[in-house]
DNA sequence: GATGAATGAGTTTTCATTCAT
DNA sequence: GATGAATGAAAACTCATTCAT
């Protein structure tokens, strides 16, 4: 953002932040906050353990400047996908369709979100930092869900639910999708025609 | 399930182990995996560690046990109530009803599941332990699946998609609301009308 | 001081308490407490680190556990020297003595107040934990001073200072040749007759 | 001492050295030297790390320095002190003015010896690194018992003890007056009149 | 001379697990 | 079966010190 002139010795200190968040990233979503050493990401960065600490105060911050950094790329990536349309459909096929690419261009990512977990979670909004999970919860009632609201007072759409619920639920509706590709990418591709997934929303199951 | 008169001593032992289990479940609801100790579970459950031990031979085995012993009870719940009713809609009604009951009734264990996490995951199904998830997916696959199917077969149902997609599709929805509910019970309570659920399914959101 | 049976586990678990404190002493008192770690004195007493750790919370607790309870019996010596006898000039000489007694015979446990130091103190009432030099300063204020307080209401005594300060006086003369004892032994030997330090005060340096 | 004219560059060089000594003494003596970091020093100097190992070698080095200019200082106050008057009396007295004054005036000093003790030290002259302690010890024993020994050749004084006894007697009565002060400054202020000290030795306790 | 990023040995502490009683 | 003392590997974190710029 901020166009500032970096010093040689600040750029490589960029540089290497960014190495040891890597590793750290590699590695959280192989085997999971809990199963990682910190000597182990100093390790892997290339870093003595020391220089770890230097950059990170404690585990949980190295964790923590790792899952704002993504989440904060990820939430720029839709909030633009659903600005670039002027159209409601348009937008939503916008959304489904940066969903899926942001999704499948951060497996490593996404899997840190889920690597930890002894057991299951049961949506994309559970089980973050409630600071990210909210931020998530406020990206859907606002930006997601305001696209549906215009759509109905558009007549695009009919009230077949709250506008926030729809949001709620074709999020949720391309996440299914998503962990179906996860676990079997080929048995499951991530459909290309975003109308695979919308039509679930957009058509009647029952009737006229 | 199996009648058998037990002895005295066998009843103990099997109290004795529910009692294990509770303080666990407690536990790790509460905290996650990691951060709970053995000791802490035994002092919890009133028991020596070494008592711990001889029921658990190890602590992932405490926690599969409670794991399957839960999923079970879901599992057999879910099936129950989609076998109870005769007419598709209705059995997807008394899923929707049934999958409300059992999550809202078992709090602790649906906790279990998000505690750990760190970060975030994206659907009941994924972060289960594989064989949990595994399961979850071929009852999907196969007895909601089929309601779908047969909806369709019989023409009470329009094929807007693929049954799995259909069934996935009505989970993930059913784990959406249920996450609101569990973020703020009062402000999203779960819909006493499985009909508000379903509706995002049966009506269509932009035609006749 | 309680009479109550212990079963064998409990006495030979006090056993290895000792042990470890022992232990904890001895490298306290050559090294200093911050150059001595936690696996050394757990080595040092022929325990696992783990259970050194069962028995002291940390370090800090390990450290109090050994200082308050040596304070404990050095306070206890001293007080009952001092009761010992009814004539105060008797009392005092008790009191001479049992300080040399008590020093003397516990060298280690002496030095663990200087070994950290790094620098001086200045008394032996100086740097203790707070609440050790708080007790013993009510000890020098009630016992001794009251030693010196009665003596001069009955006459024995010139009032030539504070009861108190007289007691501080004497306790630091003590301190004083104990000192020089510590460093060369044979050279500054404690003397044998008590009137050695007390004419000290007893005496009048300048006039009759 | 030399009065050597010292360059621009050497008289800045000095400066910086005596600031990097005087944040390590407010440092220490605020929490004792294990617990002050060389990292901490350097930022409470406002000097990079690397500058500060520049001047001193290490941290051992860093504390030598400190106490060893302190004590010099220490030392000529109180020799002069003794130095400045004739008689012996009065050197007396003046040496118990000037301990408390530099004791008084040097508090962080005199904080730094104590800070690091967990537990107790028994006389300023305990606990010292041994160099100073040994020299402290033979301004003791030299010129200040020389006082008393003077006293006792021309007869102003008793020989109620050996000169060096004495000497350390005085000694550890003044430090036992400034420890009371320095821990309830206004319950026991150092008294303004020596002879309030010096009477403990002068006048007998018990006779004439 | 000044800087501060990098180092890594060493420290405290935790906790799953074993086993003699 | 029940107990709980003992174990020790491994984790998080600190800090004195070095050295390239």
């Amino acid at each position: 953002m901020q166009e500032v002139k970096l010093s040689r010795r600040e750029r490589e200190k960029l540089r290497h932040r960014r190495q040891m968040l890597a590793a750290a990233l590699d590695l959280f979503s192989e085997k999971g906050f809990h199963n990682v050493s910190m000597h182990e990401i100093a390790k892997r960065a290339e870093f003595a353990i020391g220089t770890l600490y230097k950059f990170f105060k404690n585990k949980e911050d190295l964790y923590k400047a790792l899952v704002f950094e993504q989440a904060d790329s990820f939430h720029e990536a839709l909030t633009k996908a659903i600005e670039e349309a002027d159209d409601e459909i348009e937008k939503l096929r916008n959304y489904v369709k940066a969903k899926g690419t942001v999704f499948m261009d951060n497996v490593s990512t996404i899997r840190l979100y889920f690597a930890e977990t002894r057991g299951a979670s049961f949506n994309i909004r559970a089980g973050l930092d409630n600071e990210i999970r909210e931020r998530y919860g406020r990206f859907l009632h606002t930006t997601l869900a305001s696209v549906f609201e215009r759509g109905i007072q558009r007549k695009r759409f009919k009230k077949i639910a709250e506008p926030y619920q729809l949001a709620i639920a074709l999020d949720s509706l391309c996440n299914a999708f998503l962990l179906l590709w996860l676990e079997a990418p080929e048995r499951h591709p991530y459909p290309e025609d975003p109308d695979v997934i919308l039509n679930i929303l957009f058509k009647g199951l029952t009737e006229p």
